[in-house]
DNA sequence: CTATGTGCAAAGCCTTTGCACCCCC
DNA sequence: GGGGGTGCAAAGGCTTTGCACATAG
């Protein structure tokens, strides 16, 4: 591991692993504050990037507001929300093969790709 | 069209098409506040909202950083430059059935989706 | 004439950072 | 005991917003 196995790294750790649904940075930080008080934010997000660094968690851009963090870093892709904001997983086979067509034309080394879906939850979609 | 066709709309517009590679909005302001100091960003940005809005231009969410827009409308994916930030179009094919999928195993009603391609540009491959 | 757009500056949101202190290894 | 980790508060980057004034239709 490349750092330390303080108690905070655990305890965020811990907390990221019991919150469902790829939770924000900042509600990492409030579940984790309500039963630690004294772990500060800054702290939080240091953690968050370093796990999303070392793989051990994924970190998902969400095209509006706030990164969301997956403690499933299996390979998969995430649908949205634009009503509620929730982000759920999405079963859709890697379009990994699209980056040598990428590559192809566009002439750049490709690392990766991002793909993401919009839509309307099942719950939103009641209302 | 949904507003006034006021002049600073018009330059704005201008700009935009005037400058190639997905200017970021801070990247169009710049550009007409060159020409047209009396322009404001906070107008800029409001302008570059509305044109996007209305369809007339894209704005492309980019992973790191600033949104760019780009004056082409059409359904096309990018590809951006991890070492200096260039964002470029890709020829892919577009990829809707896949939200069809997305569909089924999610449960959500898509309405969009969001393809994005991270590399190295040709230039920066060389150093 | 009046709803909409504009300019300015301030605030907002999410995130990172400088610094002094602390503690794991 | 030394280098990485932490807490606090402040700053940072990007974008939006409140308000008073200007202007398109």
């Amino acid at each position: 591991m490349a750092g330390r196995n303080t108690v905070q790294r655990e305890i965020v750790l811990e907390e990221l692993r019991g919150l469902a649904n790829h939770p924000t940075a900042d509600e990492v930080y409030e579940s984790v504050h309500a039963k630690h008080s004294s772990i500060s934010k800054a702290t939080v997000y240091r953690i968050l990037n370093k796990l999303a660094e070392e793989g051990v968690a994924l970190r998902v851009k969400i095209n509006n507001g706030a990164d969301h963090f997956d403690h499933q870093v299996f390979d998969h892709y995430h649908v949205r929300c634009v009503r509620c904001g929730r982000v759920d997983d999405v079963e859709v086979p890697s379009q990994a093969s699209l980056e040598e067509q990428a590559a192809r034309t566009s002439g750049y080394q490709i690392c990766g790709h991002t793909l993401q879906f919009d839509g309307i939850c099942p719950e939103c979609q009641k209302s």
